[in-house]
Formats: structure tokens, sequence, C-alpha cells
DNA sequence: TTGCCGATTACCT
DNA sequence: GGTAATCGGCAAC
């Protein structure tokens, strides 16, 4: 049975949601209709208030970071690097500002679509990295906010179930400057997918 | 208002 | 391995 993931998905530790979202499916659909979408193979975990290299460290709220701060189930979609842009599911509840970053994904429909979108011939890496699955699914600065069960944007289940076995944790990438932080394992992946964006 | 720098990518040698 | 691209968030002034 194939379903959109609730809000009681999101609403726990973070740590659990990301690795259960190892293996789900992340679905857009385009305003002409057509459905985008691929596993999900790799994510990050932001541990809010007390995580360094989150946007919410320290309490820190501004109109950025504003939707880490409310309910779990919600996209948190932020530009980066003046080109790029990251997709986040926000997790726990109200006043725990945690976040899941979505960081690659292996494209299974719409690639006539993505291919047009990304100008690489590798089909592997239409996806395989943060800023690379938003440019292929078209997720840009509007989707800031809205919600998971949205018709244009969620994450549905797949009947997948990844063994522990099959995760590997490694520290997250690019956060050199989050001190301690910078070495936490909170970096998932499905060991040996092609479609993960470092190994 | 200024100035630094980022949860990245692609292309170069 | 090195770095340009390109802009807005954020904190300091």
């Amino acid at each position: 049975m194939i379903q959109k993931l609730p809000p009681s998905f999101y609403n726990r530790s973070t740590k659990t949601v990301a690795k259960e979202l190892l293996g789900k499916r992340l679905v857009r659909v385009t305003d002409q209709g057509v459905r985008l979408s691929g596993l999900i193979v790799e994510v990050e975990a932001y541990l809010g208030i007390k995580d360094k290299a989150a946007h919410t460290f320290g309490r820190r709220r501004t109109p950025r970071n504003e939707v880490m701060w409310g309910e779990g189930g919600i996209a948190y979609v932020y530009f980066i690097y003046g080109i790029h842009y990251c997709l986040n599911a926000v997790t726990r509840s109200h006043g725990q500002p945690e976040a899941v970053l979505i960081r690659a994904l292996q494209c299974e429909e719409g690639l006539e679509v993505i291919r047009a979108r990304r100008k690489v011939k590798n089909e592997i890496h239409y996806a395989s990295g943060p800023g690379k699955l938003c440019q292929a699914l078209g997720i840009d600065r509007s989707l800031n906010g809205i919600s998971l069960q949205s018709d244009n944007l969620f994450i549905e289940n797949t009947g997948l179930k990844i063994p522990t076995s099959r995760i590997v944790a490694t520290s997250r990438i690019g956060v050199d400057y989050a001190g301690k932080a910078k070495d936490w394992p909170l970096r998932f992946y499905i060991k040996g997918n092609k479609a993960v964006s470092k190994f």
C-alpha cells in the first residue's frame, strides 16, 4: 500500500527519521501534472539548538529558518552559494527546530523531464547531491514552508525496509566550521548505492 | 549599510 | 586537487 508519510512520521527523533527516510520515495508533481520521483539514498540529520552545524544553533531564529521552528512534516528549502537550493524535512514538534537534509536520490519517474533540466549524461548523477536533486525535481524557494503532504511535493512509503546492516553512518559534508559537531555521525546513506554524493 | 562566507556544483589541470 | 560562479543571510558596525 503506497501512501504519503503522515506528520506522525516526522514528529519523532531526528536521527530515527533520517535513517527511516532511506528507501522512501520523494515525489514532485509538476504544474503539467508529471510525476518526478526518486528513492532517497542519502540524508543528514541536523539537531537544532545544540548542533553547531544547524541553522538554528543556539536558538537562532530568523526569517530564513522560521519553518524549522514549526511542526514536523514541513518542507524547509533554502538557497545556498548563490546558485543552489537544498531541501529538508522538518522533524519533531513546535519549538524543537530540527530537520533532515535530503542529499541524494536514485531517480525513478519523470526521467524525460529531469534529463532536460540536468545537463549530465550519466543518469546516476541526476540527483546525486542536495543541489542536484532540487534542480532535477524543480524545487525552489516557492516550496519553502509547504506541507510534505501537499499534492505537488510529498514523500511516500515504498514498502522497502533498509536493514541497519545496509546503512552507513559518517560525518556530515561541508560543515568543517562546526567545531566538535562536524564529526558527529549524522550522515546516513545506503551502502553501495551509486547515486550517493560521496563515498 | 557593509562585508564575509556558506548544509554546492562543475569544470579545470 | 583547485577554484569560479553568484547571491542572500546574518552579524557587526
